[in-house]
DNA sequence: CCAAATAGTGCCAAAATGTGTCACCATTTG
DNA sequence: CAAATGGTGACACATTTTGGCACTATTTGG
């Protein structure tokens, strides 16, 4: 058996019993009491929160709320996770937010470096704002999946996005803009953009696009988008 | 070196190098060709996807989408971010939803079977509606940071919750309720409970409920909660 | 107070696992 | 065809993990 699997072993152990001496756990994982101990040290460390009592009816507890998972996620997952949380959490006041931030904080603590710096440029181009109850909510439509692949080469890349875009009265055009930042006006999510053949800013909803695709382009340029909006929210992670 | 801060050290170069050699990786990572063979195919088992071109010319790309991230989370860190996560899917459309979700997923997976059923119950709990744009925000507050944990224990435990309520009018009672529902009317978080004393259901503002703790009891029963808000829309990773 | 039950530590030899070398195979490209 | 590449198997050697033992410290029941 494999370090990890007994370390795996005496953690459920621990918990189905909730209280276990040294000797049981070594019966239970197929280990010798001295190896149990070391694991134990071993869990400890990666901290989990055991609690030992020595003497007679003494024995060893877990803290169930020191529990550790272990998901491995995808730098696309851990991205759109970012964002949503990051979004929720400007948009309104989130319960229990410090949880997950701190949840946030180690997700981002275990990605590369170079990522990290991707992740805060993208977060950046962000803007929350607050919807006018005027708007027409009723022909909401579903994002597509492939906006975020294309919006994060399109943004980090300093590339152009092309996309076929369908406007409220339900005309389809393709449009091709500078990627310049993501406005959230809940529940509705707009890209802005600058178009070169106007001279000027463009909003689209995010809802309305469709088959979006970044386009290597040389002539791209950072503007400054005129935003009465509040800024990007994600300042408490950005120590 | 051991073997973790090597595949480290292998992933970093595949990733700087864009292509590489195995020879080239041997000598860059201070280990034997088989090692470095090795290493690839235990990082493949991880999940990394590394493609490989035999013959001149050829070596070793890694897919930067399949990088994966370690964090490790406590169990309460996952239950504050999927719950944000699914009152924002549910408050709006979220973009970039697919991706979010899957990542909950792999977190939802990574945690023990029991506490599964702990966050569905839990989610279970979660009602969503629409505010109302009539509602006075003005005085919107801070959560505190103990509502989660006091939560937990009373809605899973079947317990009262008691707390401080400063109501609309700035007055102060303490409070005894049987947990029932929670409501979210973005951004407004209710508590819904039941009171006995009073035989009905009152609501509370989340950001007006201070000094929150969970009371053993033997009396609690659920009940129905009349909503005429949406249920909740934790759906899709319910499988 | 004593004896038993418990957690915890240091040490060392044995067992298990990881590593390097070498020979070899399969595929691709100039 | 020869060179350059990824990939596998076998085996000796290096490193790490494990088990056993002796020991200490603390608690509890009698």
């Amino acid at each position: 058996m494999t370090v990890r699997l007994r370390h795996d072993a005496i953690v459920r152990t621990l918990r189905r019993n909730g209280t276990s001496t040294v000797d049981a756990l070594a019966r239970e994982v197929g280990a010798s009491r001295r190896t149990v101990l070391r694991d134990i040290s071993a869990l400890r460390d990666e901290g989990y929160v055991i609690h030992s009592d020595v003497g007679r009816g003494g024995g060893l507890q877990l803290d169930p709320q020191s529990m550790q998972t272990r998901a491995k996620l995808s730098v696309p997952e851990v991205f759109a996770l970012l964002i949503s949380v990051a979004a929720m959490r400007a948009a309104g006041n989130l319960p229990f937010s410090e949880l997950a931030d701190a949840g946030l904080a180690k997700i981002e603590k275990a990605l590369p470096a170079d990522k990290v710096k991707d992740l805060r440029s993208f977060l950046g181009c962000l803007h929350i704002g607050q919807l006018s109850p005027l708007q027409d909510l009723s022909d909401m439509g579903r994002m597509v999946p492939e906006l975020l692949p294309a919006f994060e080469t399109a943004f980090l890349g300093r590339q152009f996005i092309r996309f076929d875009y369908r406007d409220a009265r339900g005309r389809q055009t393709r449009r091709q803009v500078e990627p310049q930042a993501m406005l959230i006006l809940p529940p509705l999510w707009y890209l802005v953009g600058w178009d070169p053949a106007r001279g000027d800013f463009r909003h689209f909803r995010m809802d309305r696009i469709s088959n979006p695709e970044a386009v290597p382009d040389t002539t791209f340029r950072r503007r400054h988008v005129p935003f009465d909006a509040d800024v990007c929210p994600y300042t408490d992670l950005q120590t």
